[in-house]
DNA sequence: CTCGCCACGTAC
DNA sequence: GACGTACGTGGCGAGT
């Protein structure tokens, strides 16, 4: 005997157990792994603590129709065994994998039972002098037991010897057998003797030594019943023996050298155990193929890039049709294949994320779902397959995307629009855009890029543009990605986009209001937003270079000086240095602390500057830094080569409240409030011949609240003209109107705009620098006066609590979740759902205003041209001889695009430059 | 070197 | 914690 030893796994008795043991188990697409895990597991424990020389898996394997001959036998043999559960039927093939995937060789035969094999296999092992060491629980196996032969059960982590067996049923494991024919075994429903149970049987095969003998002395048993029972059901005895007795002469073949534990099969493993999202069994069983010399690290990488190699090539292959034409025939046959279908998605693929930067590489299409076709024209990367070129294609696809009549989905279409534009193609007829369908369903949201919608509509991960371009300073542009991955990548982005609409789509049907919102409002001011970007706006490159150096004296002078006052080099940008040299070095009060420490902001540095000069020097020195950093020395660097103007990006679906906002650059937080920032808009200019005209609507939130509210004293006073701030001083100071000072009518203003953010008597105190009783009680005379304006906020507050949203005049719904909390983040809610509804309205119509007078100035053919929206104001670029007859068409086309309680008024300004229109 | 977070400040 | 909605900057620490 070598001393080798040989493990022969139970494997059918392991998945059933795995299977009740383990509950509620499943990988993300559903399919139940409870049984499997528990299976894999215990051929990872039984490698890793075993070590084992030798391993082979059992399975019982019979069809239906070949029984085992213990069916034949007995025709009741198993027979209450109910059905598989369908959640076990369906993990069945994978247990086989598994094993084979760890290349353990299997044994099975049709028509034989695992138990029988094992049986065999042990005879057979003993015989050439192998140690065996079965795994399972199963007792019927306990009459193996014996010289090198044990039981292991690695769920349990219990060995059994031949002791352990002559413990349990009181006689030695051959006997054993003897012992199950008188208890039977109801999982298999073998009958044995009734009142017989392991206890007795194995008391009367250790008194009479096997089955036959005991029935021959019947008369020496005691207990009258038993004897009884031993007569009547003899025969039964005799039948459940040769049922439990295991058959030793399988006609396997035994290969020693084909037993020995090899090397797993490494990719096939990691493919399955990453389907299985058996992660963290793999990784520890890497570690024990590493620590055994079989595995290394460089394998592991290698297998893991493969992975996603084969994750993006079976999306494509197995589960979707994803393809790219070459030919003008292929996109001939897809033209009318898209006409046939009645409508597509469309989606352009190009060498930059700014439209007016960006050459076209490619373009996809998807008219069916799990289908997208990619027509690459301009992957220009060593070894590219040739392409159809970009003018032949558009040639093609033009008449299809300019026809209003065919529809066209889109995600986020504006950009294809401005770069078709530049193209000389005019994108017309998308009836949806899945960024903004998702937009006015739920507005709060942090994302409706196609990923996100994918993910949360479809539930669906999407090809991610850094796993085909790359990432950081090596990212590729699209024209390098090689064509293997950017078909797929493309394809899938104009087919994701078809079957999020139609998801989208039923959602959106539900609220009419909504969809409204989307058709009517937000995809046709998507174009109008297209060509105000593609309009850009003029500026004074030379203006900005001055300001530059002028703030750039100021700065090292205001260094200077700081650095004497804090005895040493400090950066006045760096909050952690300020931190230092205020509360340590000067050792100054802490006003206010931030997350990370002491806080420096502008009204801790304004307390701060009545005990010490060097918080004004502090303060200087950041308002001069910020005006350069941010505007002066940012905005010339998005000056457009070609152009010399500035083409921001409006964001339509970033702001909760349907607001629009602005990037690249931010032209919605130009200074004004200071004369050094006000400056900055000096820069900003008309083209020669022509003028600006900035026309903005008067106190239009304020407007909406009075509306909304019904407020008699605000709607009465709006009605007259009258100067609300004023009015609001003098209610809340009780003085006569005529009376109020500029100081009083000042806190008026502030008490206007703060109420409508839900400002607290704290913040009015500090803004306003007076005590917190006194603002309490400011804002307490506000809702005094303003009845109207108080039960309007209640009321609010109350809807949104009851249906978890708040709603603008256009029915644009932003929702509302926090408002299931308690604290701050109710506070919060509570506040969003009284500002929500009035800074959404104001939204809502100054982009129906847009929308109007782009109309007209297209229609009218207006020399006109609008540039610029900042919330409440519009910006136009108007030639000088058009200005007086333009200027109060437009401003009345703003005022009268509702019609309000509290009449809209515009007021404007025209200017060679914006600070001059202002 | 790149990325993300923080603190801060600008607009309406 | 304390005023709603945005965007951009420089500093800084953690990761590459």
């Amino acid at each position: 005997m070598d001393g080798k030893t040989l493990y022969l796994v139970d494997g059918s008795s392991y998945i059933y157990r795995a299977f009740y043991a383990i509950r509620n188990l499943s990988n993300s697409s559903g399919m139940p792994t409870n049984a499997i895990y528990g299976f894999t597991q215990m051929l990872k424990k039984l490698i890793e603590d075993e070590d084992p020389d030798l391993i082979a898996v059992t399975f019982d394997a019979f069809d239906a129709d070949e029984h085992t001959f213990r069916k034949k036998l007995y025709d009741d043999y198993k027979a209450n065994r109910s059905a598989m559960p369908d959640e076990l039927r369906i993990q069945i093939p994978y247990f086989r994998k598994v094993v084979e995937a760890l290349n353990i060789p299997i044994m099975e035969q049709a028509g034989v039972e695992a138990d029988d094999l094992i049986a065999t296999a042990t005879l057979q092992a003993r015989d050439i002098g192998l140690g065996v060491c079965i795994i399972s629980a199963d007792k019927d196996l306990m009459q193996l037991l014996g010289d090198g032969v044990t039981m292991l059960d690695t769920m349990r982590g219990r060995r059994y010897s031949p002791d352990d067996v002559m413990e349990r049923f009181a006689v030695t494991p051959d006997r054993v057998k003897y012992v199950l024919a008188l208890a039977g075994d109801t999982s298999d429903n073998i009958p044995g003797v009734p009142g017989i149970g392991e206890k007795t049987g194995g008391k009367l095969i250790a008194e009479f030594g096997d089955l036959e003998t005991l029935l021959a002395n019947i008369d020496k048993v005691s207990g009258k019943k038993r004897k009884e029972n031993l007569t009547e059901f003899a025969d039964q005895a005799r039948l459940s023996l040769e049922l439990v007795t295991l058959r030793e002469d399988c006609p396997i073949i035994f290969d020693t050298e084909h037993l020995h534990l090899s090397p797993p099969n490494f990719q096939a493993l990691t493919e399955l155990f990453h389907e299985l999202e058996f992660e963290s069994v793999l990784q520890d069983l890497n570690r024990w193929f590493k620590a055994r010399g079989w595995l290394d690290d460089r394998t592991i990488e290698d297998l893991k890039d493969s992975l996603r190699d084969e994750e993006i090539t079976r999306t494509d292959e197995e589960r979707k049709d994803y393809s790219a034409i070459y030919t003008l025939e292929a996109l001939d046959a897809l033209l009318a294949d898209i006409k046939a279908a009645g409508r597509v998605a469309f989606d352009l693929e190009t060498t930059s994320v700014d439209p007016l930067q960006a050459r076209i590489v490619g373009m996809s299409f998807a008219y069916k779902p799990n289908h997208g076709v990619y027509i690459p024209v301009a992957h220009t990367y060593e070894g590219a397959p040739e392409q159809l070129s970009l003018k032949v294609v558009l040639e093609r696809v033009a008449p299809l995307l300019e026809d209003p009549d065919f529809p066209k989905i889109g995600q986020h279409y504006k950009y294809e629009w401005l770069v078709l534009k530049r193209h000389g193609v005019a994108f017309r007829g998308v009836t949806f855009d899945t960024m903004l369908m998702s937009y006015v369903l739920d507005p709060g949201k942090n994302s409706h890029g196609l990923d996100t919608i994918a993910f949360d509509f479809l539930h669906h991960r999407n090809i991610k543009f850094t796993d085909v371009a790359g990432r950081g300073k090596n990212q590729l542009t699209f024209d390098q990605v090689p064509l293997e991955k950017a078909t797929p990548y493309a394809s899938e982005d104009a087919d994701i986009t078809l079957m999020a609409c139609d998801v989208l789509l039923k959602q959106l049907q539900e609220e009419p209001k909504l969809l409204e919102l989307h058709n009517s409002l937000e995809i046709p001011l998507s174009r109008v937003l297209g060509i105000m970007e593609l309009n850009g706006v003029k500026v004074d490159c030379d203006i900005l270079r001055l300001l530059s150096q002028e703030f750039e004296v100021e700065l090292e002078k205001l260094q200077d000086e700081i650095n004497v006052l804090a005895g040493g080099e400090v950066n006045p940008n760096s909050p952690t240095q300020l931190r230092e040299v205020l509360f340590e070095r000067l050792e100054l009060p802490v006003k206010k602390r931030t997350k990370t420490g002491p806080s420096t902001d502008q009204s801790v540095l304004e307390q701060l500057s009545e005990l010490h000069p060097l918080p004004r020097l502090i303060l200087e020195y950041r308002s001069f830094s910020k005006l350069k950093g941010t505007y002066v020395d940012a905005l010339p660097e998005l000056i457009h080569e070609e152009t010399g103007r500035i083409h921001t990006d409006f964001n339509q679906a970033v702001a909760a409240t349907g607001r629009l906002s602005s990037s690249n650059p931010n032209l919605q937080n130009i200074p004004i409030r200071t004369d050094r920032g006000r400056e900055i808009r000096r820069a900003f200019i008309a083209d020669e011949g022509h003028l600006l005209l900035a026309a903005d609507y008067s106190q239009i939130e304020l407007r909406i609240m009075a509306h909304l509210s019904g407020d008699p004293v605000l709607l009465e006073a709006y009605h007259n003209g009258q100067d609300i701030h004023a009015l609001t001083a003098s209610q809340i100071f009780d003085v006569a109107l005529d009376t109020v000072t500029s100081e009083q009518r000042r806190a008026g203003k502030t008490i206007n705009f703060g109420v409508m953010y839900g400002m607290g008597p704290r913040r009015l105190a500090r803004d306003l620098d007076i005590s917190m009783p006194e603002a309490k009680s400011y804002i307490d005379n506000y809702f005094e006066r303003y009845k109207g304006v108080a039960a309007y906020f209640e009321k609010l507050v109350a809807d949104a609590v009851e249906t978890g949203y708040a709603l603008t005049m256009f029915g644009r719904k932003r929702l509302l979740p926090t408002l299931e909390n308690k604290g701050a983040g109710r506070a919060f809610a509570e506040r969003a759902a009284i500002n929500t509804p009035i800074q959404g309205t104001a939204a809502d119509i100054i982009k129906l205003a847009m929308i109007d007078i782009q109309k007209r100035i297209e229609k009218e053919h207006w020399p006109a041209r609008m540039l610029l929206q900042v919330h409440d104001e519009l910006i136009f670029e108007i030639a000088e001889d058009a200005m007086a007859e333009l200027r109060p068409k437009i401003c009345s086309m703003m005022e009268d695009i509702v019609s309000l309680n509290a009449p809209l008024i515009v007021e404007s300004g025209v200017g060679k430059n914006w600070l001059d229109a202002k």
